[in-house]
RNA sequence: GCGGGGGUCGCCUAGCCUGGUAGGGCGUGGGAUUGCUAAUUCCAUGUUCGCAAGAACACGAGGGUUCGAAUCCCUCUCCCCGCGCCA
């Protein structure tokens, strides 16, 4: 959510942000709604104070002992009357808030703009394994090793699930315990957060289209299973205001995430690319505004850093207007090379979200008691999700005889070399 | 799941029985006063609308009764205590 006072400020800026996001929303509608809305803010007030008086005058008469029935009866009128203007209030306040929640969220000037084809690649680190023998995908390697089971995934489940079996369980618990510890010593607090949230928590953290296209439901409950440990990590300080010292927080949180993946028919089908759940290691970082940008970039080099340690080759990619998420204001990717597709693939996503989630989570903080509070800037990235990681991992530490070695930094939770 | 007790403006708390402008303390900021440290005292300290003056709202959430609800009634929610069930 933004603030509507800075969109009414701000109407340029906010038509260009959404022709360089390329969505469709109706401001003019939304700017017709805040009107109203102010408008009958101002005359029910009115009507309402009028109904103070009268309250008041009622309870001196009685006091005195005196006749309030005249009064008692204009007070009735009163009363009817704004419980009629209340109505049209709460509809106009409904209908204005579904709309502003539905805006996206600004663009730092750094974002370029265009579609996908204005993704700027900005840094690359890493060789790109070469093999003397015919490269297999993860698809093929871990069949051979029996490290999945997927047709029997798709009987119990569905497409899009899998059984993890054998090394590749150990594996997938490597890689956690590796993260977690990464960001531990990198001074992160590890959450591990409920799986299943509430609406109200939801809303704040995603944008409308997300509920349809990503996120489950849970039948008969107010609970929806998260999309990311980020839905639930934003939502935990949600009607609160944290003390200015305090931050920024970090935040470490490892969670499955689950994904309906509504719309990606025919992408990457097969395997454990792109599956409906997954395990993930997120940061997460309540900061201050000035310093959020700063968060921003410590962030994205972290996720950076663990793929380093894990001697697997990206690049990082700063998206353009076109390709980013609404409610991030500029979002960096990290993709990593996959040799069994031989391409770069998205593995990590580091946003800014500004105090675009807090607005709709009243997340506040103030370093003194008396001071103003303000909105808090919220920040999440991916350390690592492990089954994309373990494709990049079986797909570029193949051996020519089919097996698959473990990267330096894992063998000591894997307690081996190769699998 | 059952029974009991709770949720009040950052924190603590009064008010609820008996409906009539939500009071006090702490913390924080500012002013005044007194040789100093300190003490004392006054003002400010939530949200929304408004350029402002100001006004409205706010007692866990939502309904209801009433001219009027923190207060009475109903539903839900969370916390505490006891019992039950349980990995």
């Amino acid at each position: 959510m933004l603030d509507m006072k800075m969109i009414r400020e701000n109407l340029e800026n906010i038509r260009n942000m959404l022709k360089y996001r390329d969505v469709q929303f109706d401001l003019d509608l939304l700017l017709e709604l805040d009107k109203k809305r102010r408008e009958m803010i101002i005359t029910t007030d009115e009507l309402r104070k009028k109904k103070n008086e009268m309250s008041i005058k009622i309870s001196e008469a009685k006091k005195a002992g005196s006749d309030a029935t005249s009064i008692i009866q204009e007070m009735q009128s009163v009363s009817a009357e704004l419980t009629k203007l209340e109505g049209v209030q709460q509809n106009t306040e409904l209908e204005y808030t579904k709309l502003a929640l539905t805006i996206p969220n600004l663009l730092d000037k750094s974002v370029p703009q265009g579609d996908s084809t204005a993704n700027k690649e900005i840094r690359k680190w890493g060789d790109i394994p070469k093999f003397d023998f015919e490269v297999k995908d993860h698809i093929d390697i871990s069949e051979n090793l029996n490290l999945l089971e997927l047709e029997r995934a798709a009987k119990t489940a569905g497409a899009r699930f899998y059984y993890l079996k054998g090394d590749l369980v150990k594996l997938n618990q490597s890689l956690i315990q590796f993260g977690l510890d990464f960001l531990s010593e990198n001074g992160y607090t590890m959450f591990q957060p409920p799986y299943m949230i509430n609406r109200n928590s939801m809303q704040g953290a995603v944008i409308l289209d997300d509920f349809e296209d990503v996120i489950y439901k849970i039948e008969d409950q107010d609970l929806y299973l998260i999309g990311t440990s980020e839905h639930a990590m934003v939502s935990m300080h949600g009607n609160e205001i944290l003390d200015g010292n305090s931050l920024p927080t970090k935040y470490a949180a490892i969670s499955p995430c689950f994904r309906k993946e509504a719309g990606a028919h025919g992408k990457d089908q097969k395997g454990i690319f792109r599956v409906h759940q997954f395990e993930k290691i997120e940061q997460f970082v309540f900061s201050k505004p000035e310093d959020s940008w700063n968060q921003h970039e410590n962030m994205i080099a972290i996720t950076e850093e663990f793929f380093q340690k894990l001697e697997i080759p990206y690049r990082t990619v700063l998206l353009s207007s076109g390709d980013m998420g609404k409610i991030s204001a500029k979002t960096y990717d990290v993709e990593v090379w996959m040799a069994g597709q031989n391409a770069y693939r998205e593995v990590a996503s580091c946003s800014n979200c500004l105090d675009y989630q807090s607005r709709r989570l009243k997340i506040r903080f103030r370093d003194k008691t008396n001071e103003d509070t303000q909105y808090a800037h919220t920040l999440n990235s991916t350390l690592v999700a492990t089954e994309r990681t373990m494709v990049a991992i079986m797909e570029n530490f193949q051996t020519k005889d089919g097996h698959v070695n473990i990267p330096n930094a894992l063998q000591k939770y894997m307690g081996k070399k190769t699998i």
